[in-house]
DNA sequence: CGAGTATTTGACCGTCTGGTCAAATGAACG
DNA sequence: CGTTCATTTGACCAGACGGTCAAATACTCG
């Protein structure tokens, strides 16, 4: 058989990866203990390494399924479609997802601020070779005339650093605007204009 | 005697600081261990407790002294200046901020991210004061028409996200980047590009 | 049911960590 | 010189931590 997972081995998995997200994410890895990860997954710490064979690798697998959902957004820019149109509906997605997923957000931002120990391989592989080949596209649209001419790389990386800050900031966000604002919203309205007034320069 | 620290004192307090600074900003709080602090410092383990109670007070000391060198670029916002001039030169000093202290941003980051234990009450007190009074002084020049409409408060949290960016994700900068390119210098004719475009709608 | 397997757990272990303490060493100064 | 205070250290401790293990319990299926 080739899923031989029963239900059960599935469903902790699950809740242990779903903890961890949770310990992870706010302690990060160091300040993570398996008691409390066990905790909230509702398991003993034993039963927890029944699934898992170290903390490690709870952290591990988190970061693995991390990456491909984190780099969806980027896959989608259509060369055919209106670069601006194109380029905010990616903005758009980038910054949905930073507000429906922080906790996955902060993970991310956890492992880079330290370093990337684990990451480091993926961001000079897949990730670099994934913006390339968007920064062509992008770079294609300038040549074209079509959007005002920037360096592609950190116009991407612009996109990042000012969507995921909302998430990885948010006590800092939230202390700025006070608690009767909604930074999500203003967000998107923010980088709309930003983003706008860049690309058609 | 006002000052009665000794010249020891004052040398092995900056050493400790120092250290903690280098291993606070890579390890996190509960990353980092004593044993590590001392041996960077170049102390024994009790020798540096004998100048500091504890690894918290290690650092909390840092994060005191950071917060002000850390707002200290936007107090210089000048009323009567040009506007584009006056925030693009915000803009590129704290840029360099981030490039000359990248340790000292990354520590920040690190703490913020954990939601701020520390900082909680800086952040809606002193941050958020001086934000909002730089915030007012953009509104005037947009009321006057002298920049492009925005939201100030965004805007400045724009200028924040994208310099950090290139200190907290240097990993990430360098791997998308490749290593023959000099992240800073580029990032400051991108920041620039981008910062006239928003102003000047 | 019963046999066999999957799951769960309490008790335990070696190591690391933050921190203490008493004793040793060093500096300052009359 | 000797006294006094500042500094440094090796030895130590209690608790937390990551991880193990053998035994107990639940589940599956003939």
């Amino acid at each position: 058989m080739v899923n031989d997972d029963t239900r059960i081995q599935r469903d902790r998995r699950a809740r242990i990866l779903e903890a961890g997200l949770e310990v992870f994410s706010v302690e990060g890895f160091a300040g993570a203990t398996l008691d409390g990860l066990a905790n909230v997954a509702g398991l003993s710490k034993p039963n927890l390494l029944y699934y898992f064979p170290s903390k490690e690798a709870v952290y591990l697998a988190l970061l693995e399924r991390l990456l491909d959902t984190w780099l969806d957004p980027l896959r989608v820019l259509d060369p055919d479609g209106d670069p601006v149109v194109e380029f905010l509906a990616y903005v758009r997605r980038k910054l949905h997802l930073a507000r429906d997923y922080p906790r996955e957000s902060r993970l991310f931002a956890g492992e880079v601020l330290r370093g990337a120990p684990v990451l480091e391989s993926e961001l000079s592989g897949e990730l670099r070779d994934l913006v390339d080949a968007q920064a062509r596209v992008i770079s294609g649209w300038m040549a074209a005339g079509r959007i005002a001419p920037s360096e592609p790389h950190h116009l991407i990386m612009s996109v990042w650093a000012l969507t995921q800050h909302y998430a990885d900031f948010a006590v800092q966000v939230s202390a700025v605007l006070g608690d009767a604002r909604d930074p999500w919203e203003e967000a998107e309205a923010h980088l709309t204009t930003m983003f706008t007034r860049m690309l058609t320069g």
